[in-house]
RNA sequence: GGCGCUAUCGUCUAAGGGUUAGGACAAGGCCCUCUCAAGGCUUAAAUACGGGUUCGAAUCCCGUUAGCGCUACCA
């Protein structure tokens, strides 16, 4: 049974590259037949917020990625301290009473790094359990196997086989001086409990593998397959960070950007792996159906923003790529949404509505576009944009369009060839060139200087407005 | 410092012993055209460095350098 998790812990929004985790966890999932799980790792009460565990809800709901199983690793922590004990009891574990070190660490000084003390570990059980049961506190320890050339080995299915000396790690703890577990007691714990079949996380995990894997085998547990990811880092090479790099590390800059949940998910994808078939734009289900581990680099990979553009510039690409192909009814209700929240309203019925949104959603790379660009096919007020305006100072260009206005008023009927009918017989009449009425009407119906061929503006804008617009120039 | 990992155009990546080192974004040019996108064509742009192994290395090995990660009673 294959079973994968997304484990954030709930100290900041959610960031990309948490996103983009739980995102091959989930390809992972969908690809294999298996179950997708999401745990809370909320064991850091201090560091916990609640916005931040809304901010990891609101940005998988956004995603329409769903999850099967849903668990908060604080209210399993009597299940992370019994196995803690468990271990204890085997011998493998033994109890630090050193007192924590006030500020920072001097453990790991001149000769070398820290890996024990050594009073501590050879401490006989009768006094350990003599000064425990004195009130005395302390940390729980993993006693990491120090005698010979063990070697702790696995294989990532990422990174390929690794190997590490068992004497080069140093008594990490499992349980703190306040009985709470610490991550890499509760996470294993839970990875067994709930058994976790791949582990798929960040690189930045790696190295820790080694201490998981002695717990897994101290607790008896089946060995999950590891497969770690490549971090995601910034332009200047540091791994993102809300204090380094401000907003851009946000799922929600993203979908406040105007993004597609979909684009978003497609952009992720390609940061650090790839199909291998020159594939970019790719559906959902072609994600699901091509992911694979093989597909994973090992290299770090750059989150391309700039100061002034915090956006990706294949990101922007993907969402106006995903914009104007995928279905008009699919994308209708998140344009609907748009306008709505910028305060607008869709003023004709839904047929108008599609139409129009399959009209100029070809022009546009973000959702936030259609309240911009596009408001002037929603609302009567909007200001003409300044280049637009340099068109209908052409000369003679605002009395054309008037008189083009007029036209269309004595007219029966409206739509896009009768539009261009006359917009080309008024130019032929006077002697001008199409182009500067065409440019001119687009101004005045749109407010832009570029869009979609002017019929289909004049269309879209309809008979009424259309001819209010060309009037009022 | 110790340990681990990584290194192909500016960015995302393909090629895993033999290729003119391929694609995409971004940049430049051309075509199309009522504008701007889209689309088509096109230009520029890379194997970090040094040694091996081999007839042949981006690819395998060693070293160097650089970056990242871990080295907490954070996760």
């Amino acid at each position: 049974m294959l079973r994968v998790r997304f484990a954030p812990s709930p100290t900041g929004y959610l960031h990309i590259g948490s996103a983009r985790t739980f995102v091959f966890n989930w390809l992972y999932a969908r690809r294999n037949g298996g179950t997708m799980i999401l745990r809370i790792d909320d064991t850091d009460v201090e560091r916990n917020t609640q916005a931040s565990l809304d901010s990891i809800f609101d940005g998988l709901r956004w995603l329409g990625l769903e999850w099967d199983e849903l668990y908060h690793q604080s209210g399993r922590v009597d299940q992370h301290r019994a196995p803690a004990w468990e271990i204890f009891e085997k011998g493998n574990a033994y109890r630090d009473f050193t007192p924590a070190s006030a500020d920072g660490e001097e453990k790991g000084q001149e000769g070398g790094p820290w890996r024990f003390n050594p009073g501590m570990r050879e401490l006989t059980r009768q006094e350990s359990d003599r000064r425990a049961a004195a009130g005395e506190a302390f940390v729980l320890r993993f006693r990491v196997p120090r005698e010979g050339r063990r070697a702790i080995t696995f294989t990532d299915a990422v990174y390929g086989p690794q190997s590490k000396e068992a004497a080069g790690v140093e008594d990490f703890a499992l349980l703190r001086s306040n009985g709470m577990p610490t991550y890499h007691m509760a996470s294993c714990a839970d990875d067994a409990d709930l058994k976790i079949s791949h582990i798929i996380r960040g690189q930045d995990h790696l190295s820790n593998t080694f201490k998981h894997i002695l717990i897994f085998e101290a607790l008896g547990a089946a060995l999950p397959t590891f497969a770690h990811l490549p971090l995601l880092i910034a332009p200047d090479g540091a791994k993102l960070s809300k204090r380094r790099h401000g907003p851009v590390v946000s799922v929600t800059t993203y979908r406040d950007a105007g993004f597609l949940p979909h684009a978003f998910i497609n952009f992720l994808c390609l940061l650090g792996w790839s199909p291998k078939d020159n594939r970019e734009l790719m559906s959902r289900q072609e994600l699901i159906d091509a992911f694979s581990f093989e597909g994973i680099n090992r290299g770090n990979a750059v989150v391309n923003f700039k100061d002034g553009d915090p956006l990706d510039p294949k990101a922007a690409w993907l969402n106006g790529q995903h914009l104007r192909s995928m279905p008009v009814e699919e994308l209708a209700p998140l344009v609907r949404a748009t306008i709505e929240n910028a305060g607008l309203d869709v003023p004709y019925g839904e047929e108008w509505f599609l139409k129009t949104v399959e009209v100029i959603r070809s022009r546009f790379i973000t959702l936030k576009d259609f309240a911009t660009r596009g408001r002037a096919y929603f609302s009567d007020s909007f200001k003409i944009a300044p280049d637009a305006l340099a068109k209908l100072d052409e000369p003679g260009a605002r009395e054309l369009l008037r008189e083009l206005g007029a036209r269309l008023e004595k007219r029966d009927g409206f739509n896009e060839q009768i539009a261009e009918e006359e917009l080309r017989a008024l130019a032929a009449e006077r002697g001008e060139k199409a182009g500067v009425i065409i440019n001119a009407s687009r101004a005045a119906l749109s407010g832009q200087s570029v869009g979609p061929s002017v019929f289909a503006v004049f269309a879209a804008v309809g008979r009424e407005r259309a001819i209010a617009r060309l009037k009022k120039a």
